[in-house]
RNA sequence: GCACCCGUAGCUCAGCCGGAUAGAGCGCUGCCCUCCGAAGGCAGAGGUCAUAGGUUCGAAUCCUAUCGGGUGCGCCA
């Protein structure tokens, strides 16, 4: 139930009556018509700008339309107050049983308050994480799959049909150096010592994939060319890599849909297939490139290359397809990557990135373009450093010092709970400072532990009421008489939940997932506010001494802060507390 | 040089598909537990929303320019 789109419908409703009774004109543009929370309470509940944005085009005053829309909402029972203010906002306060009504339902639906049939099923297929199978995932990724999960996750509350998916850069030149790297430990676990040249992977992490090569071949490939072992020892590793990034993937809470290899591209046709899709737009062209001005390469020399003509879908030159040497380059696979993505039937693509990729976007969304000939847009969230502390200072990182913070090390030491929600606290493009004493910190400047707090406050309320043998299951609160919640502070309670499917729908609309984090926040500190109070007015704690009625009613406004709070954290991925300790 | 992101309180950041007096946490000052969890709450001080123009009934929010910070810029992914 989102009680502001009822009301925004109701508003429609009165202005088409408006309408069809001549008191306004036919033919207007209803689209900015909003209804929205006021910032300041003392103007009510909700606020409409619909004669301020009607006026011009209706030729009238503001304050007319305002007040002859007042009049006809007043008639609504959900309406108990409407009134004309400033420019011409019409400020609306709703009556209690509106309120009552929306807690009503909150109960009744329980974890699904606040979805929402936004996305109307539109298919989405959300890109993340795609870390290189070169060695184990660092914080960094930590953020983007976090990110990436809650983002689809929220998608799915909105309505829309997601698809998770992780692309494996299984294909390129990484992959032999991989390779090669854990060829050194193979022969170090034979006894040799390993030359782990300038430019191979030094990382531990190798050794026991040494072993297991030792293991599973024995000394086959020992003092053999590289040519008889170079595609074994990488489909080996990469396997191994893989299976260890699933595992901290699943350590974090995280499960994709699909793992898609970029080495399934080559040697298929799938390559040549979307490149000659673009060709038949006569968007291949072989040509001479310009060096960037202002820092051209030392060995610049102008060559003639395949080039994609992504200038013709907004991007600010032509790219390269093809290496010098004949072979692809890697931007190749990935328009065959998203040409499948397409041609899988997806209307959406969304890749999370790291911001360092940022210049790698125009040319992504001008393939997309071309390839599904303007049908699929693809959204790209850069994702901004984490910046680690410890007790407030920074900590250095270095892979050869060996203070290299993987996810896996995050996770042990905080949780995946703490982890996820401390990395949703900031918007995506703003980076991150995660301070591992700070996240486990108990006070109220851990937004974990505040928001968790607040929900464990509630289970304790609960607890509480069933020891004095209150039936405090939804069902039995759903039907108590919320005639008794009228004071002011509840009201406000219920007012930041009757929030919560709006938040949903802006913050998946505008793929930030951070609102919701912010928005609990929010309604933690409500509750705190008014549980403090219950400390001076007794008439306020959810508890009420031999009145068991009161106590049902205002427990279950307790109960749907709860709700909403669980609801909230689902989507990030935490489970709510039911204590603290 | 070009492109993208970012400039909001002393610090870290929300708010940005235009809306009324710009918010939170930290830090600072002063308060509130015989009371459902004070692990909390209340109040106060603190702002040229980088700057200058423009659009609009209305701009932190949209547009342009400038300044400052970050990232990237053919044969690496």
């Amino acid at each position: 139930m989102n009680l502001f789109t009822e009301i925004h419908a109701l508003v429609h409703e009165a202005l088409a009556a408006m309408q069809a009774e001549g008191a306004l004109p036919g033919g207007l543009d209803m689209a900015n018509v909003t209804v929205e929370p006021p910032r300041d309470p003392a103007h009510g509940d909700m606020a409409t700008n619909a004669a301020m944005v009607l006026a011009k085009p209706a030729g009238m005053k503001p304050r007319d339309i305002a007040g002859a829309l007042a009049e006809r909402l007043a008639a609504d029972p959900r309406i108990a107050a409407a009134e004309v203010a400033g420019p011409g906002f019409l400020n609306l306060r709703l009556a209690a049983s509106a309120w009552h009504e929306l807690l009503r339902a909150v109960l009744a639906q329980g974890a699904g308050f606040g979805r929402s049939a936004r996305g109307q099923g539109r298919r989405v297929n959300v890109e993340f994480v795609s870390a290189n199978p070169t060695g184990p995932m660092h914080v960094g990724h930590t953020r983007g799959a976090v990110f990436g999960d809650a983002l689809a996750s929220l998608m799915e509350f909105a309505g829309f049909d997601v698809t998770r998916e992780y692309y494996i850069n299984d294909g390129g030149a990484q992959v032999d150096v991989l390779a090669r790297s854990a060829y050194e430990r193979y022969r170090e676990a034979h006894g040799r010592a390993p030359e782990i040249a300038e430019g191979l992977y030094p990382g531990d992490y190798l050794i026991e994939v040494g072993e297991a090569l030792k293991a599973e071949y024995g000394d086959a490939f020992l003092d053999r060319p590289e040519s008889d072992w170079l595609e074994t020892v990488r489909d080996f590793a990469t396997d191994r890599m893989m299976t260890r990034i699933r595992a901290d993937l699943a350590a974090l809470g995280v499960e994709m849909d699909v793992y898609f290899s970029e080495k399934s591209l080559y040697g298929t046709g799938r390559i040549e297939s979307a490149v000659e899709t673009l060709r038949e737009q006569e968007l291949i062209y072989r040509g001479v490139l310009e060096p960037p001005k202002g820092k051209t390469p030392e060995d610049w020399e102008p060559r003639e290359q395949t080039l994609f003509r992504s200038t013709a879908h907004g991007d600010d030159v032509d790219r390269p397809l093809m290496k010098s040497d004949g072979g692809w380059t890697y931007f190749a696979p990935d328009i065959a990557y998203h040409h499948d993505k397409i041609a899988r039937g997806f209307d959406l693509l969304i890749d999370v990135f790291g911001a360092d990729h940022g210049g790698y976007v125009k040319r992504m969304k001008a393939a997309v373009s071309a390839l599904s000939r303007g049908r699929v847009t693809l959204e790209v969230k850069l994702m901004q450093l984490v910046r680690l502390y410890k007790s407030g200072e920074p900590m250095k990182m270095s892979k050869r010092a060996g203070t290299f913070v993987t996810l896996r090390d995050v996770v042990e030491e905080v949780g995946a709970d703490v982890t996820r929600f401390v990395m949703l606290t900031r918007r995506n493009d703003a980076p991150l400072d995660f301070d591992f004493d700070k996240v486990l910190e108990q006070s109220k400047d851990n937004p974990v532990f505040y928001v968790q707090y607040a929900h464990a406050r509630v289970c304790s309320v609960l607890r509480k009421a069933r020891e004095a043998g209150l039936a405090v299951d939804d069902a039995a609160l759903a039907q108590a008489d919320l005639a008794h919640l009228t004071h002011e502070s509840e009201l406000a309670l219920a007012r930041r939940i009757a929030e919560w499917p709006r938040i949903v729908e802006t913050a998946a609309i505008t793929g930030e997932p951070h609102r919701v984090a912010f928005y609990l926040h929010d309604l933690a500190s409500e509750l705190h506010t008014h549980w403090n109070r219950g400390n001076d007015d007794a008439a306020l704690r959810f508890l009420q001494e031999d009145a068991p009625e009161a106590s049902r009613a205002k427990i279950a406004l307790a109960r749907a802060v709860a709700v909403a709070i669980s609801a909230g954290l689902g989507i990030l991925g935490v489970a709510p507390v039911e204590e603290m300790r």
